[in-house]
DNA sequence: CTCGGTGCAAATGCTTTGCAATGTC
DNA sequence: GACATTGCAAAGCATTTGCACCGAG
């Protein structure tokens, strides 16, 4: 993973945006964020900074990932739950998920069909679409088995 | 809309689980659900029966909501935001959502491809599919042409 | 030096829960 | 009668906000 290229990104967004300013703290959000592996919410990430002695506030978590959201850099996702769940975006290819209702395990694949759909579909409505996630819940084959 | 053959269900779904009981509450609800349009949330829904003078609590809404859902008398979403969306789905195919992010319209699509590639997709990972949904976000035809 | 950002704690808003009263089976 | 369900208010959480202080530009 390219550290510096997802830096360069955030940078390049606050600039662009006239108003943002560069602070240690979005950028070691951002360094904690490409750290991190699958799906995570935004207090375990706020926990897993403060016990590796990074000092940051959960609101300046909570405002970054809408940040790094904007920019790209991190997806943000609402399944079925409480809570919104983020997942670094950088470098990844768009994808969906199925989620298993019995051990809430999270299955991503990638699909060029469906965006090709998508995007006729967006093409039929006039709708510009912005981002999108299709998510599948059931159970998943490990679980199947154990019934 | 047939109203009888949406109580059936549900007094079906209650007899077979063996533990819910058929209350006037629960029917009441699913009345008020049955007469609604669009997407709406659980404290509307509320709202919109107590000023009908129907008495009933939130909790009930909330619980008989998830229960309705479970016999797929309504479809429970949650978009971007920090609550849930419900929308009766008695009699009406399984469909998408483009939902925008500007004025909050919410268009609805239905589409047989994209529902054989979800099948094709939990084929292959050996996934057992309950339900789904598509959320594509952006911006809709007439937010365009007002910039 | 200006004004956006941060941290903290308190506030908000959706949803769930605890418990006594109720009414279904 | 037994016990699931209700209503109400209070509790729980995830998230946002208000405000004084700080620090990037």
């Amino acid at each position: 993973m390219d550290i510096d290229a997802a830096h360069e990104i955030l940078t390049k967004h606050l600039k662009s945006s006239g108003k943002h300013r560069a602070t240690p703290e979005r950028f070691a959000i951002l360094d904690a964020v490409l750290n991190s592996q699958g799906h995570f919410d935004a207090d375990s990430l706020y926990y897993r900074m403060v016990t590796s002695g990074i000092k940051v506030s959960k609101a300046t978590v909570y405002n970054t990932l809408d940040l790094l959201q904007e920019c790209g850099l991190v997806s943000k996702y609402r399944f079925a739950e409480n809570m919104s769940r983020y997942e670094k975006a950088f470098g990844r290819p768009h994808h969906h998920h199925l989620i298993c209702l019995e051990c809430g395990d999270i299955i991503e694949f990638v699909n060029d069909r469906l965006e090709r759909i998508q995007d006729d579909v967006c093409a039929e409505k006039s709708f510009k679409a912005q981002n999108s996630t299709l998510q599948v819940f059931g159970i998943c084959s490990q679980c199947r088995k154990k019934t």
